[in-house]
RNA sequence: GCCGAUGUAGCUCAGUUGGCCAGAGCAGCUGAUUUGUAAUCAGCUGGUCGGGGGUUCGAAUCCCUCCAUCGGCUCCA
C-alpha cells in the first residue's frame, strides 16, 4: 500500500501502482473526468501513470495552467497524427503547448498553406472522435534512435541524440508515435473543439542557419462553446487593433515614401501624445526631475565611449551621411550617453545628488523589416526617458520613487492589473556581467526590497538582467486580458564607469554615482498603442482629443451651436461642431463612431432655453443641461479621473 | 533578414479560367431637403490596378524582379 496526501492535508491509502485517475475516481467520478493531469510529488504526470510510492497528489483541471498545457500538448499530437495521415512522408520537429494553444513544426513534402487548414482540422476532429488513448512507453536510447532512423525522421533523431539514456519515452495515439516527455490527457476524445489558426515559417531549433520548417498553429477546447467564446475574443481583439483604430480615428500614419517603421502623428494623435507628455512632465516635476533636450545624432566616439558600439556592432546603428570633416555621426539609438555628458558638464557634489535628467528623446534603431509592427515596433520612436544619477545610499529610495511614478500612471490610466518582473544576473555566469559582486548584490537587493515595500506582485527571473545591471519591468493586462510590457527601471553601474562620472563626497574624495534608467511608458508610440487596444479608442475624458461635439438639428441653429462652441472653448472644453447639412440621426451615428464622449444636440428648444441636450457616447440621451451645468459636469468627471494625482 | 500570404479610388472590398472605355458601397464635391437622438434623396468627381521589366494581337489577371503590408521565426540597447 502507498499513502496519498491531498492538497487539503488529508491522507488515504491506495494499492501500489494505482493511477492518479483511479485516485480521483475514488473521490468522485466528476473529478476523474475533469482532471487532465496530476501533480505527483511536485512532478506533473499523466492521469494514467501508476503511482509507485507515497505521494502528495494534486489534480489539474482545465482551469489550471498545467491542465491546459497537457490538453494542448495532446492536441499537438493529434495534429501530428492528422498531418501524418494526410501528408505521407512528412517529418516532425517539435510540437509543444504554448500560452494560447499549440503548434507543430513540420517538414512537409508538399507545402501546407492556410487553405489546407480546414481539411486538417476535419481530420483531427475525426481522429478525436475515436477517443484514442495516449499510451506511454519507456524506451532505451538505442531503440528510440532505431525507431526514428527507420522512420527517416532526422529531426527526432537529432533530438534523441541529445537525450540521456533511461529518460526517453514515447507516446502513441492511434497510428502516431512521438518522442515525448508528456504529460498528456488520457485520450483525444476530450478534445471537443479544434481550430487551426495559422501557418508560419520557423527555423529548426530557432536558429536562422537551420532549415525553415512549417509551423502549424492551433488551439483546442474541451467544449465547443469555449471555442466560440475564443473566436469572439479574437474578433474583439481585431476591432481593437491599434493599427486599425489609429487609421479610423486619424491618430497616426505611415508612408512608404517616408520609410517603413517611421510613424507620423496626425493632429489628433499629436494632441493625445502631447497631453500624455504634459501629464508625465508634471508628475516628474513634482519628483524633482530636470527636463533636458539633446540632439538626434551623436558622434560615433560617444557610442564607442559608452560601449554600445562595440557591443551591438556598427550594423545596428543608423549612420548619417554627413562628412563633417571626416567625423562619423550616428542617429542616436538611446539617450543615456548624451545625458552622461550633461552630468559631466560640471563637477558634482554629493549634495547635488540625486540628479534626475528627463527627456522625451526620439531615438532610432535598426529593427529588421519583418519585425516592424504598427506603433509597437518601429524604427524611430520617442522614449519617455530619464536618467537618475544617485549615491549608493540613495538607490533604494530613488528606485521606490520611480515605482511610485509608474504605479501612479497605471492608476490614472486604469491599468488595474499589472505585474512586475525582477531580472537578476545569472549567479553561475558572472563573467557575462560587468561590475563588482558587492554592487550587484546591493542593487539586486535594493530592487527586491523596493518592489516588496511597494507591495508589487513580482516574479523573479535570474539570468535576465542587462549586462550592466539588474532591472524591473512592468507588465499590464489590458481589457481583453492580454499582457503588454510597458515601463522599465534599470540599475546601471557600467555607464558611470565608462564615462568616468564622479561626485565629490563628504570625505573630499571622488565617488562613482549609480545610474537608474527608467521609462514608465516605455515609449510614447508603444504606450499609445497599448492604450488604444486597452480602451478600444474610448479614451478617458482627460485624454480624449475631442471631448464633445455640438450637433445642430438643422442649419437654422448653426449660429447658436457656434455660440455654444465658443462658450465651452472659453471654459477649456475641447469641443467641435458638426454643422453638415445632415439629419440629426446621421450626425449622431457618425460622431458616436468617432468615439467622442459627449454629443451636444441643439435645436429650437435648446436655443430658447440656452441649454444643450446631452448624449453620452455609448449610453444615449441624458436630457438637457445648461452650458454652465455641462462645464461643471465635465470638470467633475475629469477631476475624478485624475484624482489619483493628489494621492501620488 | 528568413518562410508564407497579401497589395485594385481617401476607406472597405468585387473583378473566378488573360478580351469591349476597370466596378460597388462609404468618404469628397454640387444640388434638393431644414430635419429631434445610430446612415434623406439625386447628380458628379476620383484609379500610373504597389513600382519596374517580360510573355502575348491583347495583362489587374501569366512570368521575373524590387518595394510595402500582414501572420510567424530570428532579434530587441
Amino acid at each position: 500500500m502507498i499513502k496519498i496526501t491531498f492538497p487539503d492535508g488529508s491522507q488515504r491509502e491506495f494499492e501500489k501502482g494505482t493511477t492518479a485517475y483511479q485516485v480521483a475516481e475514488s473521490i468522485s467520478p466528476r473529478l476523474a473526468a475533469d482532471s487532465l493531469a496530476a501533480s505527483v510529488n511536485g512532478t506533473t504526470v499523466d492521469m494514467t501513470r501508476p503511482i509507485e510510492e507515497d505521494a502528495a497528489v494534486k489534480f489539474y483541471k482545465w482551469d489550471d495552467a498545467e491542465g491546459k498545457h497537457a490538453f494542448w500538448h495532446t492536441s499537438s499530437h493529434l495534429l501530428a497524427e492528422a498531418l501524418e495521415a494526410l501528408y505521407p512522408g512528412i517529418k516532425f520537429g517539435i510540437g509543444p503547448a504554448i500560452e494560447n494553444g499549440f503548434y507543430y513544426d513540420v517538414d512537409s513534402p508538399v507545402p501546407i498553406t492556410e487553405a489546407d487548414l480546414p481539411t486538417i482540422e476535419k481530420k483531427m476532429q475525426e481522429l478525436a472522435r475515436n477517443k484514442e488513448q495516449l499510451v506511454r512507453t519507456e524506451v532505451s536510447k538505442a531503440d528510440a534512435l532505431k525507431t526514428f532512423t527507420e522512420k527517416n525522421d532526422q529531426y527526432k533523431v537529432e533530438l534523441i541524440r541529445d537525450l540521456e539514456d533511461g529518460t526517453i519515452s514515447f507516446y502513441t495515439n492511434g497510428a502516431f508515435t512521438d518522442l515525448c516527455r508528456g504529460p498528456h490527457i488520457p485520450n483525444t476524445g476530450l478534445i471537443k473543439a479544434v481550430k487551426l489558426t495559422s501557418v508560419a515559417g520557423a527555423y529548426w531549433r530557432g536558429n536562422e542557419k537551420n532549415k525553415m520548417l512549417t509551423r502549424v498553429y492551433g488551439i483546442s477546447f474541451p467544449k465547443k462553446s469555449m471555442l466560440d467564446e475564443y473566436l469572439v475574443l479574437l474578433e474583439e481583439a481585431k476591432k481593437r487593433d491599434h493599427r486599425k483604430l489609429g487609421k479610423d480615428l486619424e491618430l497616426f500614419m505611415f508612408s512608404q515614401r517616408v520609410g517603413q517603421g517611421l510613424p507620423m502623428w496626425l493632429p489628433k494623435g499629436a494632441e493625445l501624445r502631447d497631453r500624455l507628455e504634459r501629464f508625465l512632465r508634471q508628475i516628474q516635476k513634482q519628483y524633482g526631475y530636470l527636463q533636458v533636450i539633446t540632439p538626434h545624432i551623436g558622434n560615433k566616439d560617444l557610442y564607442v565611449t559608452s560601449g554600445h558600439y562595440a557591443k551591438y556592432g556598427k550594423d545596428s546603428f543608423q549612420p548619417i551621411h554627413t562628412p563633417y570633416e571626416g567625423e562619423e555621426y550616428l542617429l542616436k539609438p538611446m539617450n543615456c550617453p548624451h545625458h552622461c555628458e550633461i552630468y559631466r558638464s560640471k563637477p558634482r557634489s554629493y549634495k547635488d545628488l540625486p540628479i534626475r535628467l528627463a527627456e522625451f528623446g526620439t531615438v532610432y534603431r535598426y529593427e529588421q523589416s519583418g519585425e516592424l509592427h504598427g506603433l509597437t515596433r518601429v524604427r524611430g520612436f520617442t522614449q519617455d526617458d530619464a536618467h537618475l544619477f544617485v549615491r549608493p545610499d540613495q538607490l533604494l529610495e530613488e528606485f521606490e520613487k520611480v515605482i511610485d511614478i509608474v504605479l501612479y500612471i497605471f492608476r490614472t490610466l486604469k491599468f488595474d492589473q499589472y505585474t512586475a518582473q525582477v531580472s537578476l544576473r545569472d549567479p553561475n555566469n558572472k563573467e557575462k556581467y560587468i561590475g563588482s559582486d558587492e554592487n550587484w548584490e546591493k542593487a539586486e537587493s535594493a530592487i527586491i526590497k523596493a518592489a516588496e515595500d511597494k507591495g508589487l506582485k513580482t516574479t523573479v527571473v535570474t539570468g535576465e538582467a542587462a549586462f550592466y545591471g539588474p532591472k524591473l519591468d512592468f507588465m499590464v493586462k489590458d481589457a481583453l486580458g492580454r499582457n503588454w510590457q510597458l515601463g522599465t527601471i534599470q540599475v546601471d553601474y557600467n555607464l558611470p564607469e565608462r564615462f568616468d562620472l564622479t561626485y565629490k563626497g563628504a570625505d573630499d574624495k571622488l565617488h562613482r554615482p549609480i545610474m537608474i534608467h527608467r521609462a514608465p511608458f516605455g515609449s510614447m508610440e508603444r504606450f499609445v498603442a497599448v492604450l488604444l487596444e486597452h480602451t478600444a479608442g474610448k479614451f478617458p475624458l482627460w485624454l480624449a482629443p475631442d471631448q464633445a461635439v455640438v450637433l445642430p438639428i438643422s442649419e437654422k441653429y448653426n449660429d447658436y451651436a457656434a455660440e455654444v462652441v465658443d462658450y465651452l472653448t472659453k471654459h477649456d472644453v475641447r469641443v467641435q461642431i458638426d454643422d453638415r447639412n445632415e439629419k440629426i440621426g446621421r450626425k449622431i451615428r457618425d460622431n458616436e463612431l468617432k468615439r467622442i464622449p459627449f454629443l451636444l444636440i441643439v435645436g429650437e428648444k435648446e436655443q430658447n432655453e440656452r441649454t444643450v441636450s446631452l448624449r453620452v457616447q455609448g449610453e444615449g440621451d441624458k436630457g438637457s443641461m445648461t452650458l454652465d451645468g455641462f462645464c461643471n459636469h465635465i470638470r467633475e468627471l475629469v477631476d475624478a479621473e485624475t484624482a489619483s494625482q493628489s494621492r501620488a
